[in-house]
DNA sequence: GCGACAG
DNA sequence: ATCTTGTCGC
């Protein structure tokens, strides 16, 4: 893997800045929301993984490790992987300056900006991995507001997202718990996620045999929710999408490059 | 005041 | 996100 990396420049013109309050940012998250385009969702017909893989035949993920000695700094890695295959066909890692800090229900303020950049380098720099669908650490619509990270980049990358998160944020009246029993109670291997509002919000999804604690998945942009989940299971070697654990890896990997190019100095 | 709190 | 050891299993 190579060590060298570019530097991302941050875009306020996704987040609006560092001095925004969190009134603002409540105000942007319910504007860009209505930009979504979502139709209510139902569970309807069964989806086709063959049409799903002819839709999406690349697969992208992005996630993110902070920097251990700065605050604002943090390491992107995106994968693009082969749908059908799953073979890994590029990976890359970025430094970024991460502007904000995390405040829960605004993740997508602090790391979008910087995800949105990675991808747009990718977009640029090898258009051929550009991918199809982009997996997100973290929740789409499953959110307080509907609006979480993933459909934060999705909508301004006007590219289908998944969000998917590895543990269970609250909403709409749902609650962890009892989301896990009900999921443990029946045989299936995932559970449609509807709030007491009566809408469909996510998954929470058993995505392996051997796996025993749920991954959420919710849509972010573009994608129903079948969908995302027939794509999320045929992604899943592991608990997580192979696109994500392995941005997750590379992204690791850099900042613990960083650390130790640190302490040589 | 209390609990909850993606990453 | 991170703090943290061993242990069981393929």
């Amino acid at each position: 893997m190579s060590s060298k990396h570019d530097t991302l420049t941050y875009n306020t013109s996704y987040s609006r800045s560092k001095s925004a309050t969190i009134e603002e940012w409540i105000a942007l998250q319910d504007a860009w929301k209505e930009q979504l385009m979502l139709e209510p969702e139902v569970l309807c017909s069964a989806v086709d993984l063959e049409s799903l893989l002819e839709t999406f035949p690349l697969l992208g993920g992005v996630d993110i490790t902070p920097d251990r000695e700065h605050e604002n700094v943090a390491y992107v890695g995106i994968a693009v992987l082969s749908s059908r295959t799953l073979e890994l066909k590029y990976c890359q890692t970025y430094r970024a300056n991460l502007e904000v800090p995390y405040i829960p229900g605004f993740l997508g303020f602090r790391e979008a900006p910087a995800l949105i950049n990675a991808v747009e380098c990718l977009k640029k720099e090898k258009p051929q991995y550009f991918p199809h669908v982009l997996f997100v650490d973290g929740n789409g619509i499953l959110h307080p507001r509907g609006f979480g990270s993933a459909c934060q980049v999705g909508l301004f990358l006007d590219l289908p997202t998944i969000g998917v998160a590895k543990s269970f944020l609250n909403v709409d009246g749902l609650n962890s718990l009892q989301v896990k029993d009900q999921l443990y109670q029946q045989e299936n291997r995932w559970l449609p996620l509807v709030g007491s509002s009566n809408r469909l919000l996510g998954a929470a999804l058993l995505s392996n045999g051997s796996v025993k604690r749920p991954i959420f998945v919710s849509v972010g942009y573009r994608i129903k929710l079948l969908e995302a989940v027939n794509l999320v299971f045929h992604a899943c070697r592991y608990r997580v999408p192979e696109p994500i654990r392995i941005a997750d890896h590379i992204s690791r990997e850099a900042a613990r490059q960083a650390l130790c190019r640190m302490q040589e100095s």
